[in-house]
DNA sequence: ACCGTGACGGCGA
DNA sequence: TTCGCCGCCACGG
C-alpha cells in the first residue's frame, strides 16, 4: 500500500528535514518558511508524519520552546521518548518540559 | 461543499 | 506570570 501524502504534507516534511541535528524549530517558524499562516496547520501535518523519526518531527516544539507532542500525542509517554531523541542529539533542556534556547534553529 | 477538530500562537485580563 | 479566548488553516467525515 502506497503512503498517500498531500501536497502540503511534503512541504511540511521537505522543511523540517532541513533541521539539523542538535537543534529545534518550531511549528510557526516551519509554517513561515514554507508560506503558510498556520502553526496548527502544521502540527496536523507532523502529527500523521508516517516517516518518523527519518524526518525529524521531534526537532519541532512549541514556540514557547516547550516539547509540543510526538507521534500523534501529548502525553508524558510520547514525550519523554521525544526528550530522549533530542537529548541523544545534544539538545539542552532548561527543565524537564523546555529546551534551551540556544538550540534554536531559524532556517537562516 | 460544509463543519468540527487540532503536536499552535499571540494578546488581553 | 499564568489562563482563557480567538484566529489561523489543512483534513477527514
Amino acid at each position: 500500500m502506497s503512503v498517500k501524502l498531500t501536497d502540503f504534507q511534503r512541504k511540511v516534511y521537505a522543511a523540517v528535514s532541513l533541521i539539523p541535528q542538535g537543534k529545534v524549530s518550531t511549528y510557526g517558524l516551519v509554517a513561515a518558511y514554507i508560506g503558510c499562516g498556520s502553526a496548527r496547520a502544521v502540527g496536523q501535518a507532523l502529527k500523521v508524519n508516517p516517516f518518523a523519526p527519518v524526518v525529524p518531527c521531534h526537532r519541532v516544539v512549541r514556540s514557547d520552546l516547550r516539547l509540543g507532542g510526538f507521534c500523534g500525542s501529548a502525553d508524558e509517554k510520547a514525550l519523554s521518548q521525544k526528550r530522549a531523541l533530542l537529548l541523544s542529539e545534544g539538545v539542552r533542556f532548561v527543565d524537564p518540559d523546555t529546551v534551551h534556547p540556544d538550540c534554536l534553529y531559524t532556517f537562516t
